[in-house]
DNA sequence: TCCATATAGATGCAAATGCATTAACTTTGG
DNA sequence: CCAAAGTTAATGCATTTGCATCTATATGGA
């Protein structure tokens, strides 16, 4: 009953806001790695998770959980990066379908690599912008949209 | 001298935020359109574009200042809408490279429907998620993130 | 134990995207 | 008036994505 079929100018602004800003910022972080010569972004969500993760490694499938990455998405993701030496697959003992991810010394020199000018872009892009109290803010803010886990 | 290598933690909390949020937020609405047997929100986004600009239309090239598309996209984007009736393409009198893009009656029908899914989404999304007040200050917030038009 | 069902990950094929280039004009400057 | 440079839009080709399906293994009952 409290369900609204038609947002408010205010919902809808902010919805605007929201995609514009998101898709500009995201798409001049990836032009400053291609720039850079490096890989685009969604290898770094991949290899910052792995790099988490450290020695034991992930899981594919807890890959996907933490990054939103589509399952196809995710097995090509980690051939490519596999074919660039970046990570390794380890059969897992307890479970003959599965692989461990690890990445490798090369990963990770590459997370850094790519660190160096995505840290870059993000601290020009938002940390320039607003203040540490408005940074928090947003993130509050957009923390209460986040969608409950699985609506399955 | 001001700029940043290392962005603040602040600052890397709000970027994965936005980036996160804006990513499960949109797939949530892109998913709600097909469930409905609807064309992707790329496609409403230009007939919203074109059901303001009215009967004059609007040239390819306005469309991407607008939408933010790339020009190729733009172009292969009309083709599928004119293909299924969406929009007509116009020469333009002045210009004999260009063409004008205008709704059609049944681009006009597709958005209307378009539109009973997407702000529900929308309303729910975010309308129910945040008051009023927040939701300007996202927008307000988000606002001061916007790139400057153009760094050519 | 054996079968039905579930889960992990890969893949064939179609559609969409990105990149570079091209074709068709317009505009500008001499 | 003409040549050079700029703009508008389309397109060939490679890469990536999406969808559905498939293979292989695991699990949970009868």
């Amino acid at each position: 009953m409290t369900e609204k079929a038609t947002p408010s100018p205010e919902a809808i602004k902010a919805w605007a806001r929201l995609m514009r800003v998101s898709r500009q910022l995201m798409e001049s972080a990836e032009e400053a790695l291609k720039a850079a010569g490096l890989p685009p972004l969604a290898w770094y969500d991949v290899l910052h998770e792995l790099a988490e993760a450290g020695e034991g490694g992930l899981r594919p499938f807890q890959l996907i959980e933490r990054t939103l990455f589509a399952q196809y998405n995710i097995s090509r993701l980690l051939a490519r990066l596999e074919a660039d030496g970046l990570v390794e697959k380890l059969p897992v003992a307890d479970d003959g379908r599965g692989q461990t991810i690890r990445v490798t010394a090369s990963g990770r020199e590459t997370r850094r690599q790519m660190w160096a000018v995505y840290g870059r872009s993000i601290a020009e892009l938002v940390g320039a912008k607003l203040s540490a109290d408005e940074l928090t803010m947003v993130s509050a803010l957009l923390g209460r949209l986040r969608l409950p886990p699985a609506g399955d």
